[in-house]
Order: C-alpha cells, then sequence, then structure tokens
DNA sequence: CAAGCTATGATTAGACA
DNA sequence: CTGTCTAATCATAGCTT
C-alpha cells in the first residue's frame, strides 16, 4: 500500500520495521545480482552484515576470488598499471560447461535445496543434461581420433579455459 | 512493453543486448544496495566485474574493511570441497537432496568440467533427476496438506536463489 | 554505448500469520 | 526471520534518438 515512495532515503527508527524490511529488500537484492551475473555473464560479489550482525552473501564464482581480482585490479590501489587485464570471463561461448556447472555449483551451495521449487530443479536438470550430451560428444571425438587428445585443452572445441588463470 | 516476464533466466546471447541489459541493471542494482545499507544500516559491500572486464564497485563503508570482517566471520572457509564427493555435513539421510546438490557442487568445483568424464557426469544426473523426483513429492505432500493457498492474484514466480547464511 | 519512452511485470510497505 | 496479501510504485525490455 506504500511503497518506497511514501518512505523516505533515512534509516528507518522503528527496530521492528527495520529488520523486517532488511530481510525482504535483502532477499530481492540478492536476487538481483544473481540476475545480473547469469543474464549479463558477469562476475558478482555481494557482501551484506545485517544490523543484527548476520552475514549474508553471494558471489557469482566466489568471494575470495572476485575479491583477488579486485584487488588485483587495482580497486584498492591505483598503482597497478593494467592493460584491460586479460579477462577471466569466457563471454564469447553460451554453451560453456564450466559456466553452467558453475552456476549449477552456485546456486545448489546457496541454496536450501530443502525448499527448492521444482521448477527450478527442472532448469537445473536441463543444464546438466545438456552438459553430459556434450560431453559425451566429445568423448566420441577423441575415440574417433585415437585417444590422441585426451584431457587438458587437447581437442578443445567448446570451451576456452579461461576460468581458472594462474592464481585463484 | 516486455520486462522481465518475458525473459528467459538464461545469459543473454545478444552481445549488444546484454551490454545495455548490463549497464541498466547494474545500476539499479547498486541503487538497491545503496538503499539497503542507508535504510536498514546495514554493512553492504558489492563487486561487478562487467562482460568486458570493467570493475564496479560500492560499498557503505569501505570493501577491504568488510571483506577482513566477512573473512573473520569464517566465509573463508573452504570445507565445501570434499574428495570423492562425499558430504561434509549430512543429517544421516543418505537420500537428502541437500547432502546430493552438495556433492554436485563439490564435484563441479573440483573438476574442470570440460574434461570431465562422461561416466561421472552421468551419475550427477541421476543425482539431480532424483532429487528432483524427492522435490516434487515434497511438493506434492505439502499440497495435500492445506498448504496451497498460494497463486491467487500475485503471479509472482519463485526465487531461483538463496543466499548464504552467517553465523551470529 | 548512453538516454528517453512506454506498457507491463516486479518490487514493496504495512499488517498479519 | 520468513511468508502471504493488497495496492501503489518501481524497474525493465525493446525501440527510438
Amino acid at each position: 500500500m506504500a511503497p518506497r515512495g511514501a518512505v523516505e532515503l533515512r534509516r528507518i527508527e522503528d527496530r521492528t520495521s527495520r529488520q523486517v524490511r532488511f530481510c525482504k529488500r535483502r532477499s530481492c537484492l540478492f536476487k538481483k545480482a544473481y540476475e545480473l551475473g547469469l543474464l549479463c555473464d558477469a562476475e558478482v560479489a555481494l557482501l551484506v552484515f545485517s544490523p543484527a550482525g548476520r552475514l549474508y552473501e553471494y558471489a557469482s564464482s566466489s568471494i575470495g576470488g572476485t575479491y583477488d581480482r579486485y584487488q588485483a585490479f587495482g580497486g584498492d590501489e591505483k598503482d597497478h598499471l593494467n592493460e584491460g587485464g586479460a579477462s577471466t570471463n569466457n563471454d564469447g561461448d553460451p554453451s560453456n560447461i564450466q559456466s553452467r556447472l558453475k552456476e549449477i555449483a552456485s546456486w545448489s551451495l546457496q541454496n536450501n535445496a530443502d525448499e527448492a521449487d521444482a521448477n527450478e530443479l527442472e532448469k537445473l536438470e536441463k543444464l546438466l543434461t545438456d552438459a553430459l550430451e556434450n560431453t559425451k560428444y566429445k568423448k566420441m571425438l577423441a575415440q574417433r581420433n585415437g585417444g590422441a587428445s585426451t584431457g587438458s585443452g587437447g581437442g578443445n572445441s567448446i570451451s576456452p579455459m579461461g576460468q581458472k588463470e594462474g592464481r585463484s
């Protein structure tokens, strides 16, 4: 009935209201962060401490990893000569297995799967199925090739393998 | 004309659209983060790397300071990487969805999925399929229990993600 | 890329459970 | 703390500039 229009952009005085609104806004904020990372293939790290001192976190990859990249980027000290920095994202490959599995991993780590909606699990299932098919395909190619390139890199027609770089 | 309802919750393929979406959504996300910190007196730190590799940041206090607090809180724990797919925290219920998803998460975090063996992926697929069935079953039970009071006018879709909650 | 426009879905404050 | 419900406001995709 009275969305933000009626609410001043000032610290909420009432303790109970502040807690409740923190809870609701926090969930929306994290949802947005998740969507930004997924839809736009961005690397997102979000840390929130509630007024009660509780910690809430989200990261499209990992908090520590993103923070490392942040520091390497010069977010803390601008004395770092940065050349557009080799991007950690493989932004050219929509069918990247690693990206998909990372989404699955992230999601299932962040969620209480007990309360998960069946529809969401179905989406995850499809992602995993696709990944499976992709891997099978690559296996077949490797076998027809005489198995020369097993494992890293070899006949990698799918992923640029950009996720891991030197440091982690 | 066509808000997110028409947009699949999936990575945007078109590069130009993805950039535009990123730019707009990013500004909103940062606005929300700012409001959460101000209205609810929370400590917020937000790091975002654009698909182009550019860094965007916001912190109600400071990135480094919040990250320090995060580490002191134990957010740095890495016990979620377990060998052999053994779950870290099992309630003793082998059919627990959470346990299964944690296995998947651990596995996909540990491995480069590119080099994954098809057999391993098949096992994971089965785990996920079982988890899906389990969730569907619990959903059905919940509805038969009289919990079906939803679905009236709201029409809001379910939230695809959650957050990890720290100790207090 | 960024900014304005507009219909439409998503978010939200407050009261209640 | 989280979820539901309602009404009002906000955010947003697709276009255009």
